[in-house]
RNA sequence: CGCGGAGUGGAGCAGUCUGGAAGCUCGUCGGGCUCAUAACCCGAAGGUCAGAGGUUCAAAUCCUCUCUCCGCAACCA
């Protein structure tokens, strides 16, 4: 019988800098996944790639000195060398830069503009010029740019136009009626509530403001923008063409699953289905939005500076002890934390001590007690039917956990086998049946449970960390390791000699291994800033450059420029949470001889009472605004940070309010 | 009143749909054992299951209200 066909897939990766821990979660949970399938007896297809157009990476190729082209194909090294360190097993690594996929990109693009869900737009939208961005009618405030705050002008920039009502109901449908297309669920209700019952706008497919993209076959000019020509990965990928697609296409598709990140679920559950209805394709059967790994209690970030890298973790834990975290130790809908603390403990306890060092006792025991050789296993007694029952379980719970995708509960549940296998040999205390000579057909028999049960949980354990169950099989000597072997209690061979026992997972000093790492971190940092200042200094230098030849000024302002803004001083008379807003704070401020009323975004960091009180700089002349239906009349000045950080501007004396700053 | 999720011993979680003696892992303390990587095994302490009210013979579980945290959306002059 032909094996069933599993297509998996992950996101493809955003070729603009190195992923992180965190994206390097995705490739080995999707990893995981796909190997267990295979190991089950499917055919699977586990696809991951990199997604290499758009402005931000022509930008930074830009800001780097080489073209868009050579920046990707530099990250896009990085990418899949990660992802081979941490063993992988993907079947293709797709990019968007290659060319069977742009050549389909631009027939799926031609093939919906001819059947008319594509169409060309007048983009009925707003343009803010200093922005120099798009926005639509809904996306303004009181009919002024929502980035800037300035008047917008009417424009008919030219783009293209996927239509996503068209398709609205039927995907509507097909949501509600397939509860566990979205998973987790909980992000179900998010995607209707806040997407799909407010009504869907037609989505811009196309731009003209940069070109590193598939270019629009039919209209120079435009080229696709990020949505058409990253998600089709997943059919480009395994051979789909309208005008006829492959076997390999027609075999794997529909994907069973799409492993993303939470934060782009709406992609793919609304905008990735529409564009298959709309192309008569299948949808994929689930896509699973996967949490995320959080840095402490913060979101990993550049700027917060507490980026972790599997290179460095690999580096001094090893590939495996790093799956077995990341696979272990994030919940399934909530996000996971990350702390060298944390994984250096779980190494400890349930690598080095509960595995390892089961492994390494059953060997030495072996060896000791039998030379190495593996006894017959007939004389039984009642405790051993207990081990045996688990074991025989346990590859029944895995097959129902993994089937929901909860990777960590069947880690769990081999780890419940091993706990109970360490217990055994308490039970059956091998040292003792050594003693008496009488005893040794027992302890022959309680040996060869131990190295059985073992071998079972390499078995199972081979989806996860694959290297270490090869390392139990050699040292178990065997090589009876297939999901079917699990069937029956007997895989290890009678009359084999176990290999070199060896220490799998070292028990690691926590202490130690901190210092280390902020060594090593410290001098990163110290290198990372000469690095940054060099950088600084070339693009300094290059952004001079540039700016004579091309005598772009716009860098600088005039002295007249900076006078027409008017600033001043200001007391904050009362201050109260805006009512309609969460982030807003509506003060009544004092400047001068009038009061006015400011709406300000600073509710994540001040208290109203907090600003009573306080002496703030003002712009006085700004247009007045209304936000969320309270007047605004000027701003108050705050510097912020990349870390999200904010503090309001005030002034080193106490002035009187209405004093003029320049 | 925008939508949704969560609140369970020091930490991280399960249990809630389908009411019926509060469970798992880590940590702490005590004991056992010596095959093993100061590992392993056993035991103990520790919880008003966020709070209030209600339904019931019986509520972590069902209903109502309140509080707190988080996600999505909106918003950031």
């Amino acid at each position: 019988m032909a094996k069933k066909p599993y297509y998996i897939t992950t996101a493809i990766a955003y070729t603009s800098r190195t992923p992180h821990i965190g994206n390097t979660y995705e490739a080995v949970l999707t990893d995981a996944i796909a190997r267990f399938k295979r190991e089950v007896g499917y055919d699977v297809f586990f696809q991951t790639g990199t997604d290499e157009h758009g402005q931000k990476i022509q930008l930074q190729a830009g800001e780097e000195g080489i073209s868009p082209q050579q920046h990707v194909d530099k990250i896009a090294g990085e990418v899949r060398e990660i992802w081979d360190f941490m063993n992988t097993s993907y079947d293709k690594f797709i990019r968007t830069t290659d060319d069977d996929h742009k050549r389909i990109v631009q027939k799926i693009f031609k093939k919906l503009y001819d059947q008319g869900d594509i169409y060309k737009g007048v983009y009925e939208g707003w343009y803010c010029t200093p922005c120099e961005s798009f926005f639509t009618e809904s996306q303004l405030n009181d009919g002024n740019c929502p980035d800037c705050g300035r008047p917008v002008e009417k424009t008919t920039e030219e783009a293209y136009f996927l239509k996503l009502s068209k398709y609205q109901d039927r995907l509507m449908k097909h949501i509600t009626e397939n509860p566990k297309f979205i998973q987790p669920e909980s992000r179900k209700n998010e995607m209707i509530n806040n997407f799909l019952k407010p009504g869907l706008q037609d989505l811009c497919v196309s731009r003209t403001s940069f070109d590193w993209g598939v270019p629009v076959s039919f209209d120079e000019g435009h080229v696709t923008y990020v949505w058409i020509d990253a998600l089709s990965n997943y059919i480009t990928g395994i051979g789909y063409d309208p005008d006829g697609s492959t076997d390999q296409f027609k075999k794997y598709w529909p994907a069973d699953v799409h492993i993303i990140g939470k934060d782009i679920l709406r992609f793919h559950t609304i905008y990735w289905p529409i564009m298959l209805m709309a192309l008569d394709i299948e949808l994929p059967k689930q896509v699973f939005g996967h949490p995320w790994l959080m840095i402490g209690e913060d979101k990993m970030s550049k700027s917060k500076g507490n980026v972790i890298y599997a290179k460095q973790l690999v580096d001094h834990f090893g590939v495996d002890a790093v799956r077995y975290y990341l696979l272990h130790e994030m919940p399934f809908a909530q996000d996971g934390t990350l702390t060298y603390e944390l994984l250096v403990q779980r190494i400890n306890s349930d690598l080095a001590n509960i595995l390892g060092n089961l492994v390494n006792r059953t060997i030495a025991m072996q060896k000791k007690y039998f030379d190495g050789i593996i006894q017959d296993n007939t004389v039984e007694e009642p405790i051993d039917q207990e081990l045996k029952d688990l074991a025989l379980a346990t590859p029944g719970k895995i097959l129902d956990k993994m089937d929901d995708l909860k990777v960590a509960d069947s880690m769990d549940a081999i780890w419940t086998l091993l706990r109970r296998t360490n217990k055994y040999i308490d039970e059956t205390m091998p040292w003792i049946l050594a003693k008496e000579e009488k005893d040794h057909p027992r302890l022959g028999t309680v040996l060869y449970n131990l190295l059985e049960s073992i071998r079972m949980s390499a078995v199972m354990l081979k989806a996860f960390m694959p290297e270490t169950a090869d390392k139990i099989f050699k040292q178990i000597n065997t090589s009876v390791n297939t999901w079917e072997s699990l069937e029956s209690f007997d895989g290890m061979k009678v009359g084999d000699s176990v290999g070199d026992g060896q220490v799998l997972f070292a028990r690691l000093d926590e202490k130690k291994v901190l210092e280390a790492i902020q060594k090593e971190n410290d001098a990163i940092a110290k290198a990372g800033s000469k690095a940054a200042k060099k950088e600084d200094k070339a693009k300094v230098k290059e952004d001079k450059k540039a700016s004579k030849e091309e005598t772009k000024e716009e860098t600088f302002i005039g002295f007249d420029d900076f006078t027409k803004v008017k600033f001043k001083t200001g007391r904050v008379l009362e201050c109260k949470k805006h009512p309609k807003a969460d982030r807003l704070l509506v003060s009544k401020i004092q400047v001068g001889e009038e009061v006015r009323q400011i709406v300000s975004g600073i509710a994540d960091h001040y208290s109203p009472e907090e600003m009573v009180g306080k002496q703030v700089v003002v712009v006085t002349n700004l247009k007045p605004i209304k936000l969320r239906g309270e007047l605004s009349e000027g701003m108050i000045l705050a510097a912020s940070n990349d870390a999200g950080e904010l503090a309001v501007v005030t002034v080193d004396k106490d002035l009187d309010s209405g004093a003029t700053v320049s």
